[in-house]
DNA sequence: TTTTAGCACTCTAGAGTCGAGAGTGCTAAT
DNA sequence: ATTAGCACTCTCGACTCTAGAGTGCTAAAA
């Protein structure tokens, strides 16, 4: 991607801005009159059979305006756009919505997808923070009716999961919580590989009860799966590019399928700092051709990071997108940080 | 609604299932040909314009076939439809994945939202059961790191909420679990409304307790809300009914509209037992104008009960909807019963 | 050498036309 | 009460046509 001329440089900008705007495929004399480049539409014709010929800008037919091609956003997002701030007014709007909301995670999680929906425009991503490899904090075991028993695991992060279990004989609660003492004392603080050498011989059900608490931090560990939380599909639909139905019976299967867009959230953002765009699936993902993601990665490193972002048709305001993205990550983080300590 | 004459419900039954089967107005001559009445296209035309008549199938313009109304589909349902069972192999494949599943409830919750979904080819939605007044079973709690702590919540029927507070000062793990243990025992079956009557006078830390716990339960108990499991909506936009892209996304945005979703289900299926089917709407709900719900209740009453169904196109395959619908409610309310003893 | 005016050319979108096909409603005959 | 026959209506797809937008090229101007 070698370098273009300032004036080049000028005229696609021009032309993806336009076009993230309209939808419209952008010609020579709307240039011209629209921005005073002090340049007839000839010289943008000219310039624009070149920017063509590079690649950055196709035609849908022979007599209509220009259009990005995906080598184009490319350029845009790389050198072209400006880094905004999000306005501060919605900053603030933001903000005061996060302070309004209590402080459980997943509250925070699933208002942050409200929020960069709405912000942005577009269907919302978002993961729950997790650590890379969670400890043991605590268990309890508690007796419901007669041949189940519930464990609860609390981890160190303060993710709570919970499993049934059927004991061989009945049993009183007060065995239980002796049971669940013991193991306390014996696991606080392992990780699931760390668990199974740490117990000396046990009892039948206390072994049952630590295969079920390695059973559910192997969950835990390898299950961001089950957690991208969705919101706002609608906002991408009402995009042009969706008029056809079959196009947005597409995006709703993409979305709905969600092993794809787990591997690309973790593969992309969870490894790499700051705010990661990928237009149309950057060659990896097929499935992804149509659509471009604006993610990053929020949390604490090594302690517990998650990703958050949006998804919308390639043409889309990669500026707001980022600054909005940009803005919640940096929220979610400092929200996390300061109320649970990371 | 009066009675029909036989030679008009059968008309009237074929024209049914001519249409929900093909989507394309039934002609005279279709009928004829197709299905040996007897009779001629011509009388079969001179009865189809009585049903007219009399407001059980409309014309979309002066030449094209018949095609069903509300009204129509409605004495269909009541009347015409014959109540098949599931067939066998369906119901096996159905029930083996059930046993193949773990015991969590809400495991449970999203596997039958798949098979509804995958049965009956149409958008399944599902609440998980709840008692209609949830009681205290047990709170435990956890000291995490400095201010905060974490509550955890067990009501009566294993349902598992946890809350994290902050506390004016540190306080030792010790001193939690005497807390907790206190208020077990102070607690144990009550509802939330009994639970404030129930406490002598308490130190501010367990006063905060008692207040969250409260919180929780009142939560518990108004919010089925948040808890409908929606699957499978690409079934439905295949349906032709959906073939112009705003008609989808008016779909999308329904199923995305939780409240409406949530008092429908709550008001027709809950308090009723059966199958239930509801009809564009049936006049009470505009926005479901376009669409049929067939729904039932499972669970165990008084005990726990949640609703389960399917949402469509008003031009349904009901015999196959009402079937699955009732055999997965059936499952399910034995899978309870069975494992939970509810 | 770069820019620009002018012009012929291309392509789309939308409006209008037309005929085939499907289905009806009516009338008169069975 | 039923049916054959027939004129009539309406849709759908194919086709044509035109206005408009935008291009690429050429030759002149800066």
């Amino acid at each position: 991607m070698q370098d273009l001329t300032p004036r080049r440089q000028a005229i696609l900008g021009i032309v993806m801005r336009e076009y993230i705007a309209t939808a419209t495929p952008v010609g020579s004399r709307t240039i011209a009159q629209r921005y005073g480049l002090g340049i007839s539409p000839a010289t943008i014709r000219n310039e624009m059979a070149y920017l063509e010929e590079a690649g950055y800008l196709t035609h849908p037919h022979t007599s209509a305006g220009r259009v990005p091609t995906v080598k184009g956003y490319r350029y845009f997002v790389e050198r072209l756009m400006e880094e905004v701030e999000l306005p501060l007014a919605e900053q603030r709007t933001i903000r005061h919505q996060f302070h309004q909301a209590g402080m459980e995670l997943e509250e925070w999680v699933r208002l942050s997808a409200a929020v960069l929906a709405h912000t942005a425009q577009a269907a919302a991503l978002v993961t729950a923070p997790r650590a890379p490899l969670c400890r043991f904090k605590r268990l309890e075991l508690i007796s419901l009716h007669d041949p189940l028993a519930l464990l609860i695991l609390v981890l160190q992060d303060g993710t709570v999961k919970q499993q049934m279990l059927t004991v061989a004989q009945p049993i009183a609660q007060e065995e239980m919580s002796r049971i669940a003492n013991k193991l306390n004392d014996l696991l606080d603080g392992l990780s699931r590989h760390e668990v199974p050498h740490a117990v000396p011989p046990l009892s039948a059900l206390e072994e049952q009860v630590v295969e079920h608490v390695v059973d559910l931090m192997g969950q835990v560990d390898r299950l961001i799966r089950h957690e991208i939380y969705r919101y706002g599909l609608p906002h991408v639909l009402r995009e042009p590019e969706f008029a056809e139905a079959e196009r947005a019976q597409q995006v709703i299967r993409m979305v709905e399928q969600s092993d794809l867009l787990e591997t690309v959230l973790c593969q992309v953002a969870l490894s790499r700092r700051g705010v990661q765009i990928v237009i149309g699936g950057q060659g990896h993902w097929e499935d992804l051709r149509d659509y471009s993601l604006v993610l990053a990665r929020y949390g604490v490193v090594e302690q517990a990071m998650g990703v958050l972002g949006i998804m919308g048709p390639i043409r889309m305001p990669y500026e707001r997108a980022v600054s909005t993205v940009r803005y919640v990550a940096d929220l979610m983080s400092d929200l996390l940080q300061q109320r649970y300590g990371y």
